[in-house]
RNA sequence: GCCCGGGUAGCUCAGUCGGUAGAGCAGGGGAUUGAAAAUCCCCGUGUCGGUGGUUCGAUUCCGCCCCCGGGCA
């Protein structure tokens, strides 16, 4: 692809490091479009956990692909490229410029690489595998894994059930190993993308945000808008929704298990974890301009650097 | 003031019948193909409170001192 590609912007960085705020700014100034990249904001009802924005940013800056879909479903990286290349041809179409802007790292690599074309997750298919684990444990599982997909066996660690489980569904479900697949992943989108990774220059401000971030996020009322989804009768705590960062910790709160202070402790330090994964995954992607999310000037330094590459 | 416990990794603690020490958590690094805010992997030198003594050798035993709990006055 060619100058002829058209660009798409990507904002990329960890919790807490500023991503909405300089979103907004730019979409103010430039003709560009928000498109949610979080796994977590999708829901319906997890407002103040997920950091959304609220009504009046949205008004000035609309998100799309945010606040859509209820949390006892699922949402998966396959569904967002679909959706994330809906939105990008419609914001393209009308002149503008996509600015995908998020957290949620594997979604940003799926769209941006290709994902292969494999069957979606099936109900049936697992609870069947997570049954026989439980006969014959993980490490049995994973040798039944070398045997049909020795590659996938020996990336996929023997204690990691979540990937275990999804190589050996792809293989009953299609009689062809996840590797294989793999190494079938169609190109990458059409489009120019531009990418811009948030790093903090001192992570320790990073860390007092997240801290400083979840108890004004307590304040708010996140004990009560859990509480909402606790009350609910189809949702628990192995729902996708309910294990994101923060809920998991006030829904365990609510069911006895953590007390307040403990609760607040592993909420600040998951937010923490999260970060530093949302940073490795940065770190290793090619092709990221990386910004100081603490600069003082931060929208102006972003501003500059679209300017420079003729966005404006 | 006296009597008991304690003082060991950022935190909670284990341990060394005397040969300078290790778990959990935190933290750091990494992986990442339909759950990804998920799920995993790797990483442990710290005046073992201070100071004197005994000893070839003390964090370990003894004396004194300091600090923190609890009890008795």
């Amino acid at each position: 692809m060619s100058d002829q590609a058209l660009p798409i912007v990507c904002l990329m960085g960890p919790t807490a490091s500023g991503k909405t705020d300089l979103a907004v700014k730019l979409v103010e100034q430039l003709p560009l479009e928000i498109i949610s990249v979080d796994s977590a904001m999708v829901f319906i009802g997890m407002d103040i956990g997920t950091a959304k924005p609220d009504n009046e940013t949205l008004h000035r800056a609309p998100h799309r692909l945010i606040d859509f879909l209820d949390p006892a479903e699922s949402y998966s990286a396959a569904r967002f490229c679909t959706d994330a290349i809906r939105e990008i041809e419609d914001i393209t179409r009308s002149g503008k410029i996509p600015l995908l802007v998020g957290g949620t790292m594997m979604y940003f690599r799926s769209l941006l690489q290709g994902l292969a074309d494999l069957p979606s997750a099936d109900e049936t298919v697992r609870n069947c595998l997570v049954a026989e684990a439980e006969a014959l444990g993980w490490q049995e599982m994973h040798k039944q894994l070398a045997v049909v997909d020795p590659q996938a066996a020996e990336r996929i660690h023997p204690n990691d059930p979540q990937r275990i489980t999804r190589a050996l569904e792809v293989y009953r479900l299609t009689g062809v190993p996840l590797s294989e697949w793999i190494q079938k992943t169609p190109p990458a989108l059409p489009y120019q993308p531009i990418l811009l990774g948030l790093m903090p220059s001192d992570r320790s401000v990073l860390h007092d945000r997240i801290a400083r971030r979840f108890e004004q996020m307590l304040k708010q009322g996140l004990v009560d808008e859990v509480y909402q989804l606790y009350m609910r009768d189809d949702l628990n705590i192995d729902k996708p929704a309910i294990r994101a960062v923060g809920y998991r910790q006030v829904w365990q709160h609510l069911s006895g298990e953590l007390d307040y202070p403990t609760m607040l402790n592993k909420g600040i330090v998951a937010t923490r974890q999260l970060a530093k994964r949302q940073l490795t995954w940065l770190r290793s992607m090619p092709n990221v301009k990386n910004i100081d999310c603490l600069n003082k000037d931060l929208a102006e330094e972003v501003l500059k650097i679209l300017a420079k590459i003729h966005i404006n």
